[in-house]
DNA sequence: ACAAATATCACATGAACATGTGATTGCATT
DNA sequence: AATGCAATCACATGTTCATGTGATATTTGT
């Protein structure tokens, strides 16, 4: 009999996991709290679990904090990310923090119950996409060649956004006005729907321009 | 109709597969060969099949390194190895080499059929084990281990800066002021040796931290 | 020839950021 | 007990950013 204990703030999806898995034969749960502080709070010795479904954007301390902690004291517990962020930096951060499995919430039921099965037998489970994405990291040579919406003069100012350049540093460096600056940016923004530098620079390091 | 290439010196096994795989309805084999030198031979811009099944132990060239001199010239092709070896050596040779999947020879044809779907989708696939080992690479000191100088806390505020989000926005998040947030940030500014928040993002998404 | 896109620049407002200096409390280490 | 670190919060100044609205000239595509 599978221990589980689920850490979710949606309580809806948090309900439901726990019907489900209440609902087979092989396994229940054990506990089921809206943040990773109430889970520690509530974990000792007596009542720790096999495997831990974890989100990741919570209140508090995030999911991925959570599995540091936990894997410090409880080593042996498994930890499952469910969520809904398939980007690169947080499938890493995760796995690199300890998970052993990483889902995405449109994952079916019946499919986490098996990776749940897997992951306490041993191995592990993964979303294709997420599997595709953990394996393309060893892609050293693999550069997505993904068309990019932006002009050459677009991708120049990217560049210097990404190296921390302020907009008057922009402006010196390319003999144009700081107000041509900012007029590129916003089309960047733009083009690229995100609406501050932080987003222009994540896409720019993630290759998705 | 997916094109698939079998890459299996065993003659069983790579009838078997044949016969399997031209049952399908979605799918056929468009070349099966004992050798990675019979199938380099074989291949050219007219036959290139979409997803290739790939032993590694094979007479000659081994499956991995057939792998690198497929995907130099072709490298819009997916490469599912299909092998004995779960050694995490191998594992980490196939997929650093462009393998997009990979599975032990004891997996059902089903799976191996719902493999090749899924790695032609774009996602990938994986035996349990295997995933496990992949998962357990970024669990080693060897990887997730750039020490970094930053707190859990001061982690958790540069997933916020990554993600866009202003001090005002990741205050409310973790329930704390906005003076705390920039405190924060001040430290890690400090610490990472930048002197913005573009600073601290690069490093993030490129693992430094 | 005409329209669309690109590169250029301006002015404005409100908000956010970067940095400095100062502080308290609790915990861990020496 | 003393010290150092982390987390918390405050106030301040000067700079930068995000966004809106408007414009001209040049280049590119139809």
């Amino acid at each position: 009999m599978i221990k589980i204990a689920i850490v979710e703030d949606d309580s809806f999806i948090r309900e439901s996991l726990q019907e489900f898995i209440d609902a087979q034969d092989n396994m229940h749960q054990v506990a089921a709290k809206d943040s990773v502080e109430a889970f520690l709070y509530w974990l000792n010795d007596d009542n720790k679990p096999d495997v831990i479904l974890m989100d990741i954007g919570l209140p508090g301390m995030s999911g991925i904090s959570g599995i540091k902690l936990i894997k410090e004291k409880y080593p042996e517990i498994n930890i499952l990310m469910l969520t809904v962020y398939n980007d690169s930096h947080r499938i890493f951060q995760s796995l690199c923090a300890g998970a052993s499995g990483y889902l995405l919430k449109n994952t079916p039921f019946s499919e986490i119950k098996e990776a749940i099965e897997i992951i306490h037998e041993g191995g592990s489970s993964m979303s294709p996409q997420i599997a595709r994405k953990v394996i393309e990291y060893f892609h050293t040579d693999k550069k997505g060649e993904i068309t990019s919406p932006l002009t050459i003069k677009e991708k120049e100012i990217v560049m210097c956004l990404v190296d921390g350049m302020s907009y008057k540093m922009i402006a010196n460096k390319g003999n144009i006005s700081i107000e041509t600056v900012r007029s590129h940016i916003k089309n960047i923004y733009k083009k690229l729907h995100v609406h501050n530098k932080a987003g222009v620079i994540r896409k720019s390091l993630k290759g998705e321009i």
